[in-house]
DNA sequence: GCTAAAGTTGCTCATCTGAGCAAGGACTCC
DNA sequence: GGAGTCCTTGCTCAGATGAGCAACTTTAGC
């Protein structure tokens, strides 16, 4: 477009969009035809000299959703915009998996939870009466050894009241120190019951940690700086329900993972709806595991993990 | 509009100007009539869910721009939106005045300027061929005593080269310091014959200079720094075409007034186009004195000087 | 509980607008 | 210089859209 022509669209732009005129009546004005209008006006859009957005909290971008699942088929996805205050990422996220959640259909009857701090503020998002008699499970270990004790049980019962249903907690460490722990505590009859209706739900949702010094599993005790380092150096990008797993979205220490309380990752990837919650810029990387490994049929996340996915697999 | 329409409006809006589906369809997929779609659409776009806006250095603000015409009575007026960077104001109102200029019709055949940066920018942004056969005088006194000899002589010819046309100068300093070396300046023939010329002009392209010590006038010379602070003191916001008026357009001090040399302010009160180019923050006080004052016909200026002047004369 | 006022909804109809097409013009490559 | 190609222009026509209206619903005030 040369520059007298871009000139003439942006006249045109501004009668057209800014004082309401017809395109005949530009037309009229401009001494062009109202076609040629017409024909300025989509090139003035196309080339951004008009720009068109929508400034909301609750905003979508469809177009970007739509890449999403054709490029990872998946069965949908929630990208939010970028706000222009980098702490309002998160809870932009968090609000949209709560409209998500909301929104599923069939309605789940059972939903496994995750936790976490992206889980806790979808908790606390969540609209009061979003459905009715949900059976809402915790399916991975989460008791703290330290301070933050009970979070991960906040997170569902705060689910379950705001569906007026009821929590199942699974109140075990996340990572136990011996195998042979694990394996007596899941025999025990409670556990099992536990592990078992998580298995049957019809929903899961989760998020994602980044593997490194700044882990819950750290933070909570699970784990020290130095198997964190191990299992970065054994190629690990993150953790999902508590497992750590590498770029191709495989278990990173199988020893570990044999420690680790709660559902296994096959089960995430046969489930009907693995709604996966993530955002910031950290957690792209994960992200990328996640979604590419077939862990998620649903993903919510903010427009620029969205794009760092869609750029870097092409 | 309660939060749950809002949140309506917001999908409605993706779904019709992201996804360019017709209000039919999206209505359809939402479940609500075309017109309800319709009319969501019009409301998000009047409660600025919605913005359209038009981004590119030559937009102007039409309504912002009625508004000064109708308000101050003017023949015309010219508004450019801020751009992002604040350097970038000034530039822009300049190519807008020379843009105006250069579509002035009738052609002006005699056109009078006065000099300064603003000016001079305009000037430089001006077209090549932007008319043929004008002739450019210059409108009010202004070799400098300093360095910066020529600007004013520079800024006329500019435009008259680039008008294929020829420049008048007027080679006398801006004020002079005493009256009858004025008035025996006056007399001589060949400035006479100037400022004759330059009282024909059928346009004037003039701007103003705030009152305070950053001055041309101190700058150059002609006023030390506490002649301004005096004339400020008394009232003084500026000055146009060399002259310093108060807010309401009165020249400040008569006696500095006498030794200016120059067309006079009822000149250009009375002249057919007087296009008046003010940019920048520091100007809105002089600018309001101009327009309220009736001294130019035309206005040129940003988008922030237009909202001052329309605030704060309701 | 009733009435008036204000707001909302679905509709008709006139107008506005974009897709698609044929004709004209400009540019390229022999 | 001429044929072919690409781009632009004005147009027809069908589909999209907003103004205006009457019916209906909600709200406020008594």
């Amino acid at each position: 477009m040369d520059e007298s022509t871009e000139l003439l669209a942006v006249r045109v732009a501004e009668l057209y969009y800014e004082e309401n005129k017809t395109q005949d009546e530009v037309g009229a004005l401009l001494g062009i035809t109202r076609w040629k209008v017409g024909r300025l006006l989509t090139r003035a859009r196309e080339v951004g000299i008009v720009r068109i957005e929508i400034v909301h909290p609750r905003a979508r971008r469809l177009d970007v959703e739509r890449q999403l699942r054709d490029r990872f088929g998946l069965k949908d996805a929630v990208v939010v915009p970028l706000p222009a205050d980098d702490e309002e990422v998160s809870p932009r996220v968090a609000q949209a998996a709560a409209d998500y959640l909301a929104a599923v259909r069939p309605i789940p009857r059972t939903l496994g939870v995750s936790w976490g701090r992206t889980l806790d503020e979808v908790a606390r998002l969540l609209a009061p009466g979003w459905t009715v008699g949900v059976q809402v499970v915790q399916i991975n270990g989460g008791v703290s050894l330290n301070s933050k004790q009970g979070t991960a049980a906040q997170t569902a019962v705060t689910i379950a009241q705001k569906g007026h249903g009821q929590a199942t907690l699974l109140p075990i460490p996340a990572i136990l120190e011996q195998v042979e722990t694990k394996r007596a505590v899941e025999r025990d009859r409670a556990v099992a019951s536990v592990r078992a209706l998580g298995a049957s739900a019809s929903a899961y949702l989760y998020s994602a940690g980044v593997a490194g010094a700044s882990s819950v599993h750290v933070d909570s005790g699970y784990l020290t700086e130095a198997d964190v380092d191990e299992l970065v150096a054994k190629g690990a990008v993150g953790d999902v329900v508590g497992r750590y797993i590498d770029r191709n979205g495989a278990i990173v220490d199988s020893t570990l993972d044999e420690r680790t309380v709660g559902i296994g990752l096959d089960e995430l990837r046969a489930a009907e709806h693995a709604i996966f919650v993530v955002a910031g810029d950290a957690k792209h990387d994960v992200a990328r595991a996640v979604v590419t490994s077939g862990l998620c049929s649903v993903i919510v996340t903010d427009e620029a993990t969205a794009h760092a996915l869609l750029e870097e697999t092409t």
